[in-house]
DNA sequence: GATTCATATCTACGAAGATCAATATATCCG
DNA sequence: CGGATATATTGATCTTCGTAGATATGAATC
């Protein structure tokens, strides 16, 4: 069939043509962010937040969260290697505190909360 | 020494005995930051964000993030699924654009960013 | 040094997710 | 209707992740 190959008439979408955002980027960010989204991590992450001191011992977290000690140490350890949480050796014990980061990580996650729900309270996480 | 079966000597961590987080709230926070949590999903935001118009044909997306027709179209579904992007038909073409909730996660990312790399630049993904 | 306690690592497994080719659906135009 | 275009869905593969049991490491106490 001799269809002239332009196809001259259709009327394309106006594309924008925008530079994405650098993919390394973007990948770092989703490292973090794939940090946070679990359920676990964000339960243990707010824990260390109310604490008194700041800082929690880790045999703390397993009770309230319900995860076997190495689930809990898992998490703990994906929390470390993101940044969001400094561990601090006190005799048996390991005491974890937020790093700078993961306070920041904290208040973003506040700030998706509470987009997605209600707007009624304006507390954080609990 | 008649040493009373009562381990008192054992010198246990100050648990705080903090109740926990709702998991339910704990699991709606890490869907969305699941959502969020892919580098090209992340870029798709941003293109949207800073389109001209504020909505953006889905067509735009392929070229600059590198992925096939399909995988896109997997993670727009992903998005509006977790509510963050809203979709218009206009003609063949389906236009997508940030709802509430989405500029909400955006703000929240900028934040993570910002906290995790050098405080240079006070501006977004970009 | 032996025991006990706190935490980490190893290993395995099922679930979930990212990707793309092929195909289906939907819309527009002639 | 029929061809063309835009997007969605299906199916399959490969990888990543959450979980816990068994075991190792490390520190304190006796």
């Amino acid at each position: 069939m001799l269809v002239s190959p332009v196809n001259s008439n259709a009327p394309a979408c106006a594309t924008e043509n925008l530079d994405p955002l650098d993919f390394a980027i973007a990948a770092a960010a989703a490292g973090t962010l794939t940090a946070l989204s679990d359920p676990v991590r964000l339960q243990i992450l707010d824990l260390i937040r109310r604490s008194e001191s700041g800082a929690i011992c880790a045999c703390t977290f397993i009770e309230p969260v319900k995860r076997s000690q190495p689930t809990v140490s898992h998490h703990l350890k994906v929390l470390a290697e993101a940044g969001l949480v400094s561990t601090e050796r006190r005799g048996r014990w390991i005491w974890y505190s937020l790093t700078e980061s993961g306070r920041a990580a904290l208040a973003a996650v506040d700030l998706v909360l509470s987009s997605s729900t209600k707007p009624a309270h304006a507390g954080g996480l609990a």
